[in-house]
DNA sequence: TTTTAGCACTCTCGCATAAAGAGTGCTAAA
DNA sequence: TTTAGCACTCTTTATGCGAGAGTGCTAAAA
């Protein structure tokens, strides 16, 4: 562990990097921040950091700046708590009072504000419904063969598809399916949906058989489609080069292209998440090289502590955690409430 | 108008700059393009094109660069017309083959097919609804209050939104304003659907006058969300940042910031869109400062002779005019194909 | 009259050099 | 243990210079 003093001086000098950009020097960190050494002392201080692995020198006569592990000290022990101020709490409050009628809508909304408040990338993983319930299943025909399967959580998801109906239904079939499934499945988990269920319901309904493992087989798809609904909402990219890390094209390309590979995206954060707690993940702490230079910043939202998704926060390593936490922490905190007043 | 000479002279030049995006001299005009003329007549052609305004210097002792006047003058008249290769035409051949069931998912592949080919931004805008027909109104019950209104169009586009039920009403109730929103509804365009319709239907139901207000402006501002789904669907546009124009960050977050801003985008290829032709705006052509170095390509897809939306494509002005007019052409052919097997 | 060769001129780009500035590490004194 | 002093390193910025590309003009050739 670090003494008193290593500490003050790492926080000063990640403090300022992450507010200037630059590699910091004993001069600096005499002048701006009153510890009361001089600098000659100062650097030899830095000189120990530097060797345990907290700050790193871009080159021989350069400052310091932090590494990987210095941030991660920064994050664990060192970084201020930081309240609000009334700009961000008046946009956060926002969040609830728009009045959102659907999950979705409410979730893309979170991604805005915390993209609007942070700069960064906003990116928010969800609603997975594997944990909803079964609100109501129903089968409307549209035309002669053609007819609308549409599937209701209990979350107030909605989902629909465009499905074929054999020829020799009923409408009154149609409705009589939809009153059977409704009794059977309504109320029950989507993950608890399986395919034994759903036998049980053919036995129940035998008049139907002929026609009815093809809807259910449907039903099946359609609520495979439903679950595994895993959109990204990433938003704010753009703003992203403002930021000195980006002032070379190429990474700049890098970072945009990564953006659009969602499959990575959504590995990198469900990697980095443990719902229950904001969690950092700092340049290579991540597994996956794209994401070197990047951190990641998640924690979950809920709703009747069940895990809804995941909302993330992509920036560069120098990023101010601080801030971010705050926001996040606030943001999915009234996420969390706005959800629960939807259901 | 330009004689012959001249023609091909800033045929070459333009061919030249689109692909190399570097000003070109009169030496490599003669060495390239084979026209049987000296470098010497080729500057003095290429001093009155200037003075003509199809191109322009960067500086004294440069080459010349297409002026937007040039460009124009390329796209009207000089531009080489170019089928499409093998691995183009497998591409977007996929796109009738995927058989999407519905229309969205049609559309945002067509969005990327595009953008794969062309290597620009494709925007694509649309489905505009005002012209479908309602095929399908419904409403069903979730909870003792909450309900779901379901309108299917003829085109086979769902809109869901979740709403209020007025306490009284049973589910019988339901199913039977349900029919009779149906049957006096169903098959009239979206824009046809105004408020006197909706009086005339009151009156047929006069059993239910006190709740049937509140259903009926309530689908009244359903029908107008579903039609006004002015959805912007943008793919590619990472891909920008590897053209020399965007090697200076700054400009590639004005574009970035641009390609954000969706109603920029929505008014710009409105204006620009005479959908029954391909067309295109170069740089300052279009109004907006924003898009002064950047060219739209746009043109419409249509289903049953109605404009249903506009393809799109922006990018830098030296742009393929050739590639991406053949492409475009193309795609909205076979996404026209593909709309009307989906019906 | 049109085309071309020749040539002086202009401007950019790359490169080397130099000076300035920032910061370090080491040594020796406080 | 801390600090002042100093030599040293490395980057950044400015400057100058030559090479290269391209032009416009003039005068000769076709």
């Amino acid at each position: 562990m670090l003494d008193e003093r290593k500490m003050k001086i790492l926080s000063a000098i990640i403090d300022d990097y992450i507010a200037t950009a630059e590699p910091i020097g004993s001069r600096t960190i005499a002048r701006k921040y009153h510890i009361g050494i001089s600098p000659a002392t100062i650097r030899n201080e830095m000189a120990d950091l530097e060797e345990l692995g907290y700050l790193s020198q871009p080159h021989t006569s350069a400052g310091r700046i932090p590494s990987n592990k210095g941030y991660r000290f920064y994050v664990d022990f060192l970084m201020p708590s930081r309240k609000l101020d009334d700009y961000e709490q008046s946009i956060i409050k926002r969040l609830l009072k728009k009045r959102a009628k659907e999950l979705e809508e409410l979730i893309e909304e979170a991604g805005k504000v915390i993209s609007k408040l942070t700069s960064y990338t906003a990116i928010i993983l969800g609603p997975q419904l594997e944990s909803s319930r079964l609100k109501h299943v129903q089968i409307i025909r549209l035309e002669e063969k053609k007819g609308l399967m549409i599937i209701v959580t209990n979350y107030s998801t909605v989902s629909h598809h465009i499905i074929e109906i054999p020829q020799n239904l009923t409408d009154s079939d149609l409705q009589r399916i939809s009153n059977a499934l409704n009794s059977s499945l309504a109320g029950k988990a989507l993950e608890d949906i399986t395919q034994d269920v759903m036998n049980s319901i053919k036995d129940d309904m035998i008049e139907y058989d002929n026609v009815l493992n093809f809807l259910l087989d449907l039903l099946m798809e359609n609520l495979d489609d439903t679950k595994e609904n895993n959109r990204v909402y990433a938003s704010g990219s753009s703003k992203m080069l403002e930021f000195p890390e980006f002032r070379d094209v190429e990474r700049a390309r890098n970072f945009l292209s990564l953006m659009e590979k969602h499959d990575l995206i959504i590995r990198a954060l469900k990697t980095s998440c443990k719902p229950n707690n904001i969690t950092v993940t700092i340049g290579s702490e991540n597994p996956w090289s794209e994401f070197q230079e990047l951190s990641i910043v998640t924690t979950g939202f809920f709703v009747e502590d069940k895990n809804l998704g995941i909302c993330g926060i992509i920036g560069p390593t120098r990023m101010e955690y601080s801030r971010v936490f705050s926001i996040l922490e606030k943001v999915t905190d009234y996420l969390n409430k706005a959800i629960s007043s939807l259901l």
